[in-house]
DNA sequence: CTGTTAGCGCCTTCAG
DNA sequence: CTGAAGGCGCTAACAG
């Protein structure tokens, strides 16, 4: 493999200037310029980016923790994350946390001794007072769907508590009145503040939240199966189920067509999240959309923004979920 | 951040001695090397990772180029990825490619000048030629789903024409006769594998193959949607289609719903790959296994064995499909 | 505009 | 078993 001394021998000129040529941030003139590009192109140079970030004290390489890789959640904000890196020459490095603290934290700590020259976490388990503390480090961190208010520049974030609302008015302006909640894992603050945003809602139509037809679910889609047939077994009626991800959406309506109830003439669901699966199944699940990908592109381009002074970038940090109107929700008869 | 030099000093020791105890590739005396580790402890130390690597020329990190990083196929295969190599403490570094032959061109350069140990490729749109070229490189690649005779011994991969076969097996062992197909992009191996298992489970039960009922789609659900839908103007009878991935059949079976035809009762369906979600959606999708997961296990565990020296890990290169018998499928009446 | 000269932090012979 | 010394390939002052 050719290097740096290579070229500047073969150009003529010295290491200073192929380095200079490179990084074009120093005049070279034109001649030698060229004389260099030449040099270059007959070796098949490549810079070796070891050497470069040693010299530079830069990686140009940005970690990017998740909770997991797999599902439908993570896929998307990756692929935005891994294109506006790329196309800025920068390499993502990845870790999981799977919302568990220790792994998050040694996630983070693998991640930053790998030199990286930023972090974007999307993390669930670890407390705000650690990310505090770990957003005074010298290595700059964006969160991705947390909202701390001590670091909140650095929060890109979806308003979960307005998407709980607008999912349960939607369903309360339909008419219902006997409503179920299946929520994703308390611990997580997204959840809470979707629950948060039900109880508006709720609140808002005057009816009452019942806490027996609020069911702890985990997020997937056999936790909405288990969740569902729980509801069932209760014997109360109820027209209406508001799930907090799309998952548990799709698991809860298998069980209630399997137990032969109509959906949505003879309950409604509306779920979270908007991910392509449930809208391509029968009946097309309505629901509440999370634009992750979005979120992902935003914290990929503060890194660019903050880290390597792009100034070009546009950064939106705060999210609005939307309401998607499909089948699975119908006025009460 | 403390230097290799600043434990030295600490430690009373040359820095070759503290090299020596975090390699431990040297024999060090006990007391000494306690000596060196209180220092490192008391300084908080952390090895440059990028030092070590610019000195030992080895990254430490392995490359992953794959089609994409949503969808339901490449997020189970990443996290075994993931997992296997950080408990070895290498990192991964992520480029997608996009079924798009200069894209993914663009991936595997992009990976190499990063200074990777080792690559580990899931391509689809460049030839054969190129990535046999590719494999003579001095960086050792690996590939995941394409076999290639000539290096047939990196190539991690599902036996494709079995999974074809066993599929369309299970419809004719039920008594269909009238069988549609739903296929992949025919640009990619491993779909055209697939049709070939098909035809010849066909051939084997003496039905001929209905080209006209053989629609190329493009693995999405709106793709087995628009399928299905072509299918259904035809006004031919099917009692049954298989499908060439479970996105596509997901698509599919939600049009036959909505056009009133009942699923399995009126028509059949069959995927491939088995991911999580159809398995949770009424009817339930049967189907063949894709062991995605375990190849993208086995793929790290290469690189392990190749390019990291460990002995100790087993390695199957070969992946058998298995067929899913849930209730998307019934015998004809 | 260009060349010289130190390092960046660590690994790895080579002696001892 | 341990120390000394020379790089790895490149960047970044500092001169000129």
């Amino acid at each position: 493999m050719a290097t740096i001394y290579d070229v500047s021998v073969m150009a003529g000129v010295s290491l200073a200037t192929v380095s200079r040529v490179m990084n074009d941030n120093t005049k070279v003139s034109d001649k030698t310029k060229q004389k260099v590009l030449d040099a270059m192109a007959a070796l098949g140079y490549r810079p070796n980016t070891i050497a470069q970030s040693l010299a530079s004290n830069r990686s140009n390489s940005v970690g990017v923790l998740v909770s997991q890789l797999d599902g439908p959640f993570y896929g998307p904000m990756m692929t935005e994350i891994e294109m506006a890196l790329r196309s800025a020459n920068k390499h993502v490095i990845i870790a999981a946390g799977h919302s568990d603290e220790k792994q998050e934290k040694d996630g983070v700590e693998f991640l930053m001794s790998r030199g990286c020259d930023a972090l974007i976490l999307d993390v669930e388990a670890v407390s705000d007072e650690y990310l505090i503390e770990l957003s005074k480090a010298t290595t700059p961190i964006v969160f991705i769907n947390r909202y701390i208010d001590a670091i909140k520049d650095r929060c890109v974030y979806l308003e979960n508590e307005q998407g709980g609302f607008i999912a349960t008015e939607h369903i309360l302006s339909l008419g219902h009145k006997q409503l179920a909640y299946i929520s994703g894992p308390l611990f997580k603050l997204d959840v809470r503040d979707r629950l948060k945003g039900h109880k508006r809602a709720l609140q808002q139509y005057n009816i009452p939240f019942d806490e027996a037809l609020c069911y702890e679910g985990d997020f997937r889609e056999s936790g909405g199966s288990t969740a569902m047939e729980h509801l069932l077994s209760l014997n109360k009626p109820i027209t209406a189920v508001v799930c907090a991800n799309d998952q548990m959406a799709s698991g809860a309506i298998a069980v209630c067509l399997e137990h032969g109830l109509r959906v949505p003439e003879d309950i409604s669901f509306i779920g979270y999240d908007n991910i392509p699966f449930p809208q391509y199944i029968s009946p097309k699940l309505s629901t509440v959309s999370n634009p992750i990908h979005e979120m992902g592109k935003m914290a990929a381009r503060w890194v660019l923004q903050q880290v390597y002074n792009d100034q070009e970038v546009l950064i939106e940090r705060t999210f609005q979920p939307e309401l998607f109107i499909r089948t699975s929700t119908a006025p009460i008869d």
